[in-house]
DNA sequence: CATCGTAAGCACAGATGTTTGCTTAGTGGC
DNA sequence: GCCACTAAGCAAACATCTGTGCTTACGATG
């Protein structure tokens, strides 16, 4: 052959953080294409071109692989942004919710998190750790509307209101209303909360 | 052996019935043993007493099997009472739905629903349609209501604010409220959409 | 009671996923 | 520049899942 540079060919082994990369990349190219019914080690492997091996080592399952990959998309992806005020920053929380599950990937990927999910009966504190870990979002929220002086929903009003609509939709498919969405799930949320007239 | 009777011994051969009953009642203990994560066809086989090869005739895919199982048991246990109002057969209906998702085995069965979720990119119909399965209940509700004179909530308000709480809850194993949860959500429900106070 | 269709069971084969021992490229410390 | 450490790659064994051809029990029908 001819060739007189070679350029970096002699790289038959990728660095840790190539593989990495590879194996992420990897991972949300097959959960797009086949939606998580070919999301296999060895299929992963071979996409990313990587000896399937590094993958076992690595993250020892494919739980624990989905787990890692999906925590650091969804927090590179699902940005947390100071409007200055509590429905301010809810409603941009919920619009990037909302514009995430619009693609296909960003569906795969939340659905993914309850696949991930430990399952086990007797899992129920890695559960809830792991939960939490995605909530942390809305906890930054509430922390930050107390420290200016408003009063939060309660958690629990914000994960019924705001984030099981998001994750039905996501997990199940179902396409958000295509305009005005996170206004009226945040304002539903605060009317119900701030104007208790039941007790 | 000294046994005079010979009780039906000579059954070397389950009867279809008995094969579907076996192997729904090895996919509940298995979901409720491990969790879903030991749910493969032969171990299901092997645990209900019957050749794994009846399974894959029968059913063809371990998705196909738990969206059967699962459709079986949610409209076994969570029935749909006619209370003669709208308020009242929603609360009925968050109720049961409370309950079943109290215990592993309806947590999982949820879940599970959740799993065997049709999921490629091109899946949108078939999983618009299996979603719609489980929607049966409420658009009954719905019907019934509008039949009395009443005026139902959309079917998206529902989703929102009923369906996606306990789905939720189930699929991420976080427990409801301890008393009061049915009515809290049916009125929020009925109180945003009764009471428009905003346009 | 004879016959037929259905579906369960069995044995076996092929494909796929999982794991281990070993070698070796890349990286940083001395 | 030498050495040690980490993690990637390779090959092969191992386990498990998936699917097929065949036989045969069971139930229905006449």
């Amino acid at each position: 052959m001819g060739v007189t540079s070679k350029q970096p060919t002699t790289r038959s082994r990728k660095s840790p953080e190539e593989v990495r990369s590879a194996v992420h990349q990897a991972v949300i190219d097959l959960l797009s294409a086949s939606g998580g019914a070919e999301l296999t080690i060895p299929a992963i492997a071979q996409h990313a071109g990587v000896n399937h091996t590094s993958v076992y080592r690595r993250w020892g399952s494919r739980e624990a692989l989905l787990a890692d990959v999906v925590t650091t998309r969804l927090e590179r992806d699902w940005p947390l942004d100071d409007t200055g005020t509590l429905r301010g920053d809810l409603i941009a929380w919920v619009r990037a919710g909302v514009a995430s599950i619009r693609t296909t990937e960003g569906r795969l990927l939340v659905r993914a998190v309850a696949l991930s999910m430990p399952s086990g009966p007797d899992a129920q504190a890695d559960r809830a750790q792991h939960f939490r870990r995605r909530l942390h979002a809305v906890e930054r929220i509430r922390e930050r509307a107390t420290a200016r002086g408003e009063t939060p929903p309660p958690l629990e009003s914000i994960l019924d209101q705001l984030v099981a609509p998001l994750y039905l939709r996501a997990i199940f498919g179902i396409e958000p209303p295509a305009s005005g969405y996170p206004e009226l799930l945040v304002d539903r949320l605060l009317d119900s909360t701030g104007a208790p007239g039941t007790d």
